[in-house]
DNA sequence: TAAAGGAATGTAAGTGCTTACATTCTCAGT
DNA sequence: ACTGAGAATGTAAGCACTTACATTCCTTTA
């Protein structure tokens, strides 16, 4: 059942059922309504590979995400998904891994369905320095088609990056820790993107702030589980006062550390997470968190996508949210 | 940059072209070494429109499920589009919601895109009686592509169906709470899919197994957000001291309602959860739970998938996994 | 050294659509 | 009734591939 059918079908040329399938102007609300007729009564469905071949789209975004079974990107994507299809465009989802390799081979497997525009979900840097050459790849993406970037940071032409400013909530929070007293501050994360460098700075900046000297020791790297990280820290056993976490899955394994050890939270032990993932309530007591804006950064980046894909061009390179901080049991504010 | 302008460059054919791009053994060594040589030194990338129109299929299987905010339908999701990918397939994912509707629309996106095969995840069914016409539409899809349902049960021809034991695994852990002197059990669900009426079932076994009066009050229909479940249950006050649920996060805000009225978990009340999702390890008391085998069921799937594709007719149209007891701290078993 | 036969390569006909341009229709204005 | 303009429709040329079939090129082998 080709154009041709429906054409015949209808006594038209193939050039109007394709205006009607189309949705054109040009065509006599007769023709029209006759030729939707055939079309209702033969379930045609244009082949979208020769679309695509005519138009050279398909009307289709990519979006890459280096894994779904992380409640963060599980959000974007679903709300990603959801608002692309409402406003008529299919999305493709590449889990690419976090290696550089396999963030390569899918945005060009992405690339090579010709979509309209890619967006990357977490997970990707160019900071200052010695990253950069391994974010070329996303450069060389955006000369086909508009890449976004959600919560991660390149800076190239048509490379839209937006924003939770990490390292301000970050600050804030552990600002707000050595504000209620707290002195050994334990900062734990399992990644070294953008965004856990944020942090990281964040993190930095409130402890300078603050006069406190800053040590390695209070730095630490680990396993987002959070069996992995109670148990590494009862292996190494640190004297900390309060924690700071970059995901709510690594801050519950300090949750569950402080409970093995007998101490008490928040009174012995602060702890607070990131993400505001549905993790932080089902802990016990409930964990305070960031919220890192998932869901607004999303909008923004739809609203984007739409208007350039409208042949909008004035859409800014970079735009940051600030963070939220959701307080709830596991701090004394 | 076309297969045109490679043939003109290697001084060769388009058909020869061709033949080296999709590695026919009918091309000399000097020829195809020499044609590869060129694609590689242009960056030449096949337009996929233009083999889809010929060959007409992309290689790409559609996976389409309600939500991915969801740990078991991410899991499902996230090890499918790992092994296809392995396997040379792309995948699209759409998220339907759990309306008919939804998913009947979303469904013909994928088909349009002359996917391979298309796999649900869960929440999907055509159980005995009044159902049954509410899944003609995958029937109607399975004419076009195999279709695999994770989790659901739907009977017609290239249909296949990949499911847990939900039922027996659900007769045995409440056969278990009732062995340990459970008199009061209350099943807690937030969906009507054929999962969840396969776990009710399972539950009435069980107690009318053990002599107990199967009443309404026992069967709640709740959200699966924590808080709204504790809050429901702090409304209507249920005198039970066990408590099953079809998903962990319900389950948990049964533990929430308990911790709230002050009772003791597991001592006055058992709970015991489903999916086995990181939810429960966060939980304190960490909850018991049933895994459901997404992983393993996915697996089959994926088997299964490449075996058609490959031409293998022999596929089982059904097949079941027992599910399994991870035995945590909201019981005394 | 020529004929045969298989391997390598080329030719051209699809594949189903979009769209610029050409043609035909319709009807208001004369 | 006749023009002419604008609306409706049709024609045909892409779009970038695959592949059946035709052709050419080597080897063998007698």
């Amino acid at each position: 059942m080709n154009i041709y059918d429906i054409a015949k079908l209808s006594g038209v040329s193939i050039a109007t059922v394709s205006r009607v399938v189309n949705g054109s102007e040009k065509v006599s609300e007769k023709t029209r309504s006759k030729v939707l007729d055939i079309i209702r009564q033969e379930g045609y469905t244009p082949n979208v590979f020769a679309q695509g071949l005519g138009i050279g789209t398909m009307h289709t975004v990519g979006i890459l995400v280096p894994t779904i079974s992380d409640q963060y990107m599980a959000k974007c994507v679903s709300y990603l998904e959801d608002q692309l299809t409402v406003h008529g465009y299919d999305c493709i989802l590449s889990c690419s891994g976090f290696s550089i390799e396999g963030k390569e081979a899918r945005t060009q497997m992405l690339l090579s369905k010709h979509i309209d525009a890619l967006v990357f979900v977490g997970s990707t840097y160019s900071g200052s320095g010695e990253s950069v050459e391994e974010t070329d790849y996303i450069r060389e993406a955006a000369k086909q088609a508009p890449v976004f970037i959600i919560n991660g940071y390149v800076k190239g032409d048509n490379v839209f990056c937006r924003l939770c400013d990490d390292r301000t909530a970050m600050r804030e929070a552990v600002g707000a820790l050595l504000a209620h007293g707290r002195k050994d501050i334990l900062f734990l994360t399992d990644s070294r993107s953008y965004s856990a460098r944020e942090k990281t700075a964040g993190c930095i900046e409130a402890l300078e702030g603050a006069g406190i000297p800053v040590r390695d020791e209070m730095f630490l790297h680990t396993e987002n589980r959070i069996h992995a990280v109670r148990d590494y820290l009862l292996s190494i056993n640190p004297v900390f006062d309060a924690a700071v976490a970059t995901d709510d899955g690594i801050a519950i394994g300090a949750v569950k550390f402080a409970q093995e050890k007998g101490l008490s939270v928040p009174g012995d032990l602060c702890v607070i997470g990131y993400n505001n993932s549905s993790l932080a309530v089902a802990c016990n007591p409930e964990l305070t968190s960031i919220d890192s804006r998932a869901e607004l950064l999303c909008r923004e980046t739809i609203d984007n996508i739409l208007a350039i894909l409208h042949g909008d061009a004035s859409i800014p390179a970079c735009s940051i949210q600030p963070g939220r901080l959701i307080s709830r049991k596991t701090t004394d504010f």
